[in-house]
DNA sequence: CAAATCGAGTCTACAACGTAGACTATGGCG
DNA sequence: CGCCATAGTCTACGTTGTAGACTCGATTTG
């Protein structure tokens, strides 16, 4: 796992949408997740391009999922964050947390 | 205000250690900041085209030093952020930290 | 039942961001 | 002067972020 490439800025925030989501996390919701917590609105395009990129890189993975009573055989892809997946967010969070050490007071906003 | 725009991931690190920095922040030295805090290597081009982009959208400035006692008349750029710059990166981190809430616990690495 | 609608995902195309490396210019030094 | 070092420029290209029109099956509705 020498030098794991970086996760771009959607790249995390659809990743720990779906790890927010557990076994909820499919396409629409994943980006309603987004707008509702981060106020970020993506087109259809944005999202799944971003998937199937991430998906290529083997930070996630999915299967389908055959309809339930209701939704009657109609499937969708239940997303969900591979251990690569987890270190890969892991890593980034752990780089910006180290940049900000020291800046918190002035600049921050973390108020817990 | 209304909208700002995103931030890329590498502009958030290059805000983040020029704030560091304080008023030894110039090309070469938030290169170092960079490699010495975040393990990342940037190249001259990924630094001063990244560098350049943020100034182009106000969040960013510098003012040239023309050189002191020793390095005379050696003249370098001493960059700052603006309070824009500040924002975009306050706000950047809002939503990573409203994304990560909740799940830190089982994935994540806040030490601190 | 055909038409309109909705939910889920595909495809194409382009803009913005990240990256490398060769190049310029100026100063210090043997 | 020739050579090394520092600071920044320029060109070109790969990767990530973005929109919106399109498909396709199911459900609703007149």
């Amino acid at each position: 796992m020498a030098d794991m490439q970086t996760l771009g800025e959607l790249e995390q925030l659809i990743l720990l949408a779906i790890l927010r989501l557990g076994p909820e996390a499919f396409g629409l919701s994943i980006a309603r997740e987004l707008e509702l917590q981060a106020g970020r609105r993506l087109s259809r395009g944005a999202l799944y391009t971003t998937l199937d990129r991430l998906e290529l890189k083997g930070l996630v993975r999915w299967k389908l999922e055959t309809g339930g009573p209701e939704r009657a055989g109609l499937p969708k892809r239940l997303y969900t964050v591979s251990a690569r997946g987890v270190s890969a967010l892991r890593a980034s969070q752990r780089v910006l947390d180290r940049m900000w050490r020291g800046l918190d007071d002035i600049f921050g906003e973390r108020s817990s």
